[in-house]
This record gives structure tokens, C-alpha cells and sequence, in this order.
DNA sequence: TTGAAAGCGGTACCAT
DNA sequence: ATGGTACCGCTTTCAA
């Protein structure tokens, strides 16, 4: 107010208020600052409300990049994933949020666009930044760098519905994605499906692996079923492009069961050219559930996880791991959503015959 | 291989190199290892490869919490979205990303979940950790706090949709709503609808207002037409309950408009629960896009706009605010996407007289 | 109970 | 062309 302001000196904003001039407006050492802000005990009632007076006044707020280098932690944890806009992986990111920010934490998400290298990228990234963990969901577990990649890190890290070998097991949280699909597969065999295909994403992740594994099972329990497994990668363009050559094979398989979101629009894009109708002509089950499938015509049977869960295990995995902990191992449930999407095949003689 | 490790000393990982080790061991000094790194000029082949050398063995990683500290810049952008789960959300926040990554900037984005105080509280912490500039797709525009809150920041800001009066345009980025809503008006009126009901989000931010406001002025120019818009939440709770309201009374709308995906899940709940057919016993449009919308029976008119390109163009805006320019406020268009959801109107007389 | 000063890991200025 | 050093904003001994 009765401050002395030469008339073109700081015209504009004031600068970012530091410990320096709480202490200074204070009247005390900036090491009592830090002190009350810490909520320190031996400090007195005066000091405490001269300093929160100060910090009031200036609106004075700590600087976190500061404490972290004192400190040596950041409190941010660096979250890989391969494509945000994918509705799964949103939902698994804010369930790790969730988590890690009752406990203080901060999480930065960036995308990989599916690609490794990008991610090593990344990686490399959140360890400049100081990140005190990381949450990955990799593109790829096959990626010949990454393991040492992983080990040079001196901060813990936990994948997300991945495997890689050489990590401790409690490093990674899992879905039984077997469960899910063999509720699927008893649910269509007992319908009289004889021909099933499971149009598939990479393999270079647990989760198609395991839905694959899963089929190949069954199949081996039940030798009259017919199965096709048909791995590629997690794009509408793949799906479009499998389901449009399965379905005009000779005998085309009865049922189909997209192995993922971006997977189910291509199979369903395919359906629409081919004109072929849920469930009459051929049925099908979605992997992963999205917010309008249950209001398609017909409802999609799908094979459902709790993504938001998901993160938020792996959150509280990785948190434990940050407390010194040593976690359980953590597996988490899918199961088969069934609505009306499979119905019994077409009887296939008569079908062949009339086309 | 050939080092000299006592049984029991450094067990596990050595610590993370910093430019001290690299420095000795090239046997140099700090300050050129520096030069070298930040491709300074002045440097000697000979200094540059036994640096280079020292850092590619040493696996040295320059931490950014240090340089951020003395450059002032932390080359990190705040996002601070409403619901990352959200796909229209999640798309935008991934066109922010990829435009911000191409210069060299991280992204942080965190969830308010919709509640005004958290937002301030993400603010303040973005603020904090000294984040170089915010984009902020706020929950409420009209909370009284943010205006204070915002001028207080010593960054850039720039608004995803949202208006707030005092700042200036060009610190905001606005889709055109009401081209869109007037394109799906025309259509419907010209279809014949009479009655039509906008369930509508939150007025408290600015796409709802304008679909409203188009609404209205819809409305003035067609004194036959009966209008009726419902604001409230983005949920689908409130989705539901108010389609189910409004398709029960005397005289019920004859085309529904969801004003968001949220909403439009509780719309769809009504309309199945009510046994109501689209587009034959009512028209419904929806606002925004959703993958599947497409593949429902019918398939979703929609009013659309581009959310990947929505979230690059504000990350560009802040990039140039950045840069100290002053870029051209930018507005998006919106347009409406006809499929298969909306028909004529049932003829109410004969309809009313048969129930 | 409070103050002074070292240091976290870099950058950049000033000498040499 | 290279080395020495102050400093960014904070925490944390150590003394007083």
C-alpha cells in the first residue's frame, strides 16, 4: 500500500512469492517457514501465526519441484499406456488416480500410441522427471530392450494386466481373463456351437494370450468343436478385415467373439457389409465392455473386467511396493456378461443350402 | 566385470549418476559436461566423445527436476479434466498430448470429477508444481472462486470449451454448438416434429448453453413448434429420469435430443424401459460421438464435433500464449451426422386415440 | 525455540 | 575451449 513504486517498475503481476519472502514480510528465518509448514512441533504459537499470516497475505504456496529435490521424492507417478481415448484404458487410469491420490500422489499419464519405442521413451522420461514409480501397460511385452530397461530404474514398477519374465510376480497385477472366456465358450457350445473364432489382438500382451490359451483349452475338451484363433493387432481395421474373410469362408464359424473394443467396431463394421444378422446368422461376444453395448440391438454378450479396479490394484500395488512392502500377488476376476448377442447356430445343412 | 565388489558392500543398484559422476569420470568438469549436453558450441571433439562416453557407460539421465529448478521452465502442462473416463474427454486429451509431446512438453492431466473445489485444489497444485501453462476443461464456470484463483497464476491459461467472462478470447477455445443443433433442428423440423426436448447437461458450462440458447432461437423463428429443454447434469441418472418424465405425459416430445454421452445412456434406459421404439414412436439425437453409435439399431444421429482436434488446437493455442504471442481466438465447427434414429413423427391423433 | 548454512542436480556467467 | 562457482527454492542438520 504505502509501498514505494517507481512508476514503471513492475508494471505487471507480482513474482511468484518464495519461502524468502514469507520470511522476509514475517520477520523471521526462512528455516521457521519451513518449519511451521511442516507442521514441526517446537515451534511457538507466535512464530506459527506471524509465518501463516505471511503466507496468507502473499498467498504464498510451496514449490513442489524444490521439495522434491530436497527430498528426493516427487510424489508423481508416471503411467505408460498405449492409447488414452481406448474407453478400457481411461477407465483403468482413473482408477488408479483414485488411489494414488488419496495417498498424496500424483500421476502423469502419457500414450505410446502403441508404439515400443515411443514407450522407452517415456520411460526414460518419467525417470528424468524423478517419477517414484511407475505404472505401465505396455505395448508390447516382447520388447527386447525393455527388461534391462526396466532393471537400470531405481524406482519400483508394476505392469497392468501384462507379464514379463524375470519381474517378481507381485510386480504385476493380472485379469483371470481364462475365467471370462470359458463362461463365454460353455455358454456357446452349449447353444450347439460347433465353430467358434476368436478374432484376436496382439500377442505380445498377456491379455490376448490367456483369451487365446483359453480357446485352444477348450477346444482341446471338447474335440467336435471346430476353433479358429486369429491374433493380429488391436485396430477396427484388423477386426474389419478378419471377420470380412472368415465369415465368407466355405463354412464360416458360427460364433465370433472380438477380442477387443477397437477390434468389436471393425467385426461389427464387417457384419453390416456382409449383412449378416446377430444372433441368426452368426453370434457374437465382445471382450470389454463399452457404455453403449448393452443398448445395441441386440445387447452384447460380453466378457467384462472391472477396469477401473484394475488401477486401482495396481495403485495400491504399487503404493505398497513404495512403502518397502512386499504385496500379494494380485489376479483379479473377469466373467461373461450374457445378454443377446448368442443365440443357437443356424442350422448349417439347410442354411448352405438355401444360399 | 573385472571391479573389485567386497562381499556385502553395495548390494543392490548403485545410486542414479548424476553429472558429478559422468564429470568424473571423464575426468572433466561439471560445467562442460553441461556444455556438451545442452549442444553448446565451444566444445573440443575431444571433450564431446569422452563425455559422451562417460554418459552412454554411466547410463546418465539428466534429471528435469534440476534443470526446471534453474531454467524456471518445467516444459509440463497441466490438464485438469472433469472425467477422464469420459471418451469425448479422454480424445481431447489425447489431441492436447500429441500436440503438446511435438514441442517438447508433458502433459499432466487429473480428474475433478466434477466437483468445483477439487478443480481449485488442481489448480493450486498444478500451480505448485510449477507447471508451465494450464488447460482446463472446468466443471463450472461460475464457481466464484476460479476468476481470483486464475489471475493469481502466473501462467498461461487457456479454456477447452468453457467461457469465463474477463479473460480474454483468445485464451479460449469454443466449438460452434449451435451449427450443429441447428443443423438437427432443421432436420427434424422439416421431418415434421412439433415437440421437441432437449435433456440437457449442466448449464454451468458453455456447450450446454449454447444448445440451449440454439434451441430457443429455434424456436422463436418456428412459432408452431413446442420446445422444452430440461438442464441438469451430465449423468445418466439424470438422463433417465428425465426422458422417463417427459415420454410419460399427456402430450410427450416427439424428438429427443441427449445432450451428452452420459445422458444419453439413461435416455436409451428410459426409452428400452418404456418399451418405445426409435425412431418410430420417437426420434432421438445425441450429442458427441460415441464408438458404437453407429452399429446401434438404429444407428445414432449425432451432432459432432472433432474432440482430438478440439484438444490440439487449445494445446496450440497455449503454445503460442507460451511463445508470448497472441494467437486468433479459434472457434470449431460442429455438424450433425444423420443415420438412422430420427423419422417422422408418429400421427399424434391417431397414436393417442389407439393407447 | 529460532537462525545460519549446507546441499539436492543442474545451468550459466566469469575467469583463465 | 575449459574450469570454478553462484544460485534456483526448499529441507535439514547444527549452533546458539
Amino acid at each position: 500500500m504505502t509501498e514505494n513504486r517507481p512508476p514503471d517498475a513492475r508494471p505487471a503481476a507480482p513474482p511468484r512469492p518464495g519461502m524468502k519472502e514469507v520470511a522476509d514480510r514475517a520477520g523471521v528465518a526462512i528455516s521457521s517457514v519451513s518449519r511451521v509448514l511442516s507442521g514441526h512441533r517446537d515451534v511457538s504459537a507466535v512464530m506459527r501465526n506471524r509465518v501463516l499470516d505471511a503466507v496468507a497475505a502473499l498467498g504464498y504456496e510451496p514449490d513442489i519441484l524444490a521439495q522434491s529435490m530436497r527430498t528426493g521424492e516427487t510424489m508423481t507417478i508416471g503411467f505408460i499406456v498405449s492409447d488414452i481415448s481406448n474407453p478400457l484404458i481411461s477407465e483403468i487410469a482413473l482408477g488408479a488416480e483414485t488411489v494414488l491420490r488419496e495417498s498424496g500422489y500424483g500421476m502423469i499419464v502419457v500414450n505410446s500410441m502403441n508404439e515400443s519405442h515411443i514407450e522407452l521413451e517415456h520411460i526414460s522420461l518419467m525417470n528424468r522427471r524423478r517419477a517414484d514409480g511407475l505404472l505401465l501397460s505396455l505395448a508390447s511385452e516382447t520388447n527386447p530392450t525393455l527388461p534391462s530397461t526396466l532393471e537400470r530404474l531405481h524406482v519400483p514398477v508394476v505392469l497392468v494386466d501384462r507379464h514379463m519374465k524375470g519381474l517378481e510376480a507381485n510386480h504385476m497385477v493380472h485379469s483371470d481373463h481364462r475365467a471370462g472366456m470359458n463362461e463365454a465358450l460353455d455358454r456357446l457350445y452349449s447353444l450347439g456351437h460347433r465353430s467358434i473364432a476368436l478374432i484376436n489382438g496382439s500377442l505380445a500382451v498377456r491379455p490376448s494370450r490367456e483369451r487365446a490359451n483359453a480357446l485352444r483349452r477348450f477346444a482341446k475338451a471338447h474335440p467336435d468343436l471346430q476353433t479358429s484363433v486369429r491374433s493380429g493387432e488391436f485396430t477396427g481395421t484388423y477386426g474389419y478385415a478378419v471377420a470380412h474373410e472368415l465369415l465368407q469362408e466355405p463354412s464360416p464359424p458360427t460364433a465370433l467373439i472380438a477380442g477387443s473394443n477397437q477390434i468389436l467396431v471393425g467385426v461389427l463394421r464387417a457384419l453390416r457389409d456382409l449383412a449378416l444378422r446377430v444372433p441368426d446368422d452368426v453370434s457374437l461376444i465382445a471382450c470389454d465392455d463399452s457404455p453403449l453395448a448393452e443398448f445395441m440391438s441386440p445387447a452384447l454378450d460380453t466378457i467384462k473386467r472391472d477396469p477401473k479396479r484394475l488401477g486401482g490394484e495396481a495403485a495400491s500395488v504399487l503404493l505398497a511396493l513404495l512403502r518397502g512392502e512386499s504385496p500379494d500377488p494380485v489376479t483379479l476376476p473377469t466373467y461373461f456378461e450374457q445378454r443377446a448377442s448368442s443365440a443357437s447356430p443356424p442350422t448349417t445343412q439347410k442354411e448352405a443350402l438355401l444360399r
